[in-house]
DNA sequence: AGCCAGGGTCTGC
DNA sequence: GCAGACCATGGC
């Protein structure tokens, strides 16, 4: 365990000693459009239809306002609390380019995100920018989703957004994925994909399912099935990890690392990103 | 101003 | 199977 001891302290809940968890990295590196930074390391976000504030201080890790039913209930899973990745990144460390990557960026966890959120929100996600695909969400939120007090809303239920006129949604920014949207909630809506199954199908199958959904290629059933399904073995194949893939891992990448190489993957992804000369742009 | 963005579809070879 | 046009939009 990557924790020694959870304590409640008034309404917070405090896990001591912390390790391998870097707020900023993980929160901020392209796999959730749901976070905002109030300050260094502090940061707010909605998952599971709950809001959620929480802060790092020196070694212990803060979520304010959580009671320990909710703890174990969502935020145990939703930061992935149960895995060691202490474990995990000294395996990743045995290659020399994670090594690196690992000193640039460290302690990006991967978050188990909800499904149907990550359906939408990586079909939203192609040939679009990070900072767009927020400001699409957020505005897809508030205008679908749940109120859940302030100016907090829920990530839509395939209801409210099968329900969405066509214009609604080209409103708020969706362009020519539009339809893309309706056809994904439509079909969840009515059963015809079952979301379920996804957890435990084989790989191949599971990415054909997917990519059977109009406006899912390869990359975004990997994403999906990634943060959606915490499926850590696939690796979403962006320009950015073609690069990798190509400059970094020539020899392609470690059979070894091959189980969580969804985990890699993002921590790569951001080292790339935001490391200059890490990779070349051509 | 123009290129690019955590791509996918459709058409034509 | 692969190449290229096209897709909406706005961040930078």
């Amino acid at each position: 365990m990557d924790y020694s001891a959870i304590k409640a302290r008034g309404s917070d809940l405090v896990l001591h000693d912390i390790q391998n968890f870097n707020l900023g990295n993980t929160l901020d590196c392209g796999q959730s459009f749901r976070w905002k930074m109030l300050a260094e390391n502090r940061y707010y976000g909605i998952a599971h239809s709950r809001e959620l504030s929480l802060s790092l201080e020196d070694e212990n890790l803060i979520l304010h306002d959580v009671t320990p039913y909710e703890f174990e209930k969502i935020w145990r899973g939703y930061f992935d609390l149960s895995r060691d990745y202490g474990e995990l990144f000294t395996r990743f460390r045995g290659d020399n380019t994670l090594a690196h990557a690992l000193d640039f960026a460290p302690g990006i966890r991967v978050l188990r995100q909800e499904p149907f959120e990550a359906l939408c929100s990586f079909i939203i996600s192609q040939n679009n920018n990070i900072t767009r695909i927020k400001g699409i969400i957020a505005r897809l939120c508030a205008a679908f989703g749940e109120h859940l007090g302030g100016e907090a809303y829920a990530f839509p239920t395939p209801q409210a957004l099968a329900a969405a006129t066509e214009q609604q949604l080209r409103d708020i920014g969706l362009g020519y994925r539009t339809a893309y949207i309706t056809a994904a909630a439509q079909e969840v809506l009515s059963g015809k994909l079952d979301l379920n199954p996804l957890y435990i199908m084989p790989p191949k199958q599971a990415g054909e399912r997917l990519c059977a959904v109009h406006g899912i290629g390869k990359k975004v059933a990997a994403c999906v099935l990634l943060y959606g399904f915490a499926r850590v073995d696939f690796i979403p194949e962006d320009v950015w990890v073609k690069r990798i893939m190509a400059q970094l891992y020539p020899a392609g990448f470690p059979q070894e690392l091959a189980p969580w190489g969804g985990i890699a993957q993002q921590t790569l992804f951001h080292y790339a990103r935001n490391c200059e000369g890490a990779v070349e742009k051509t």
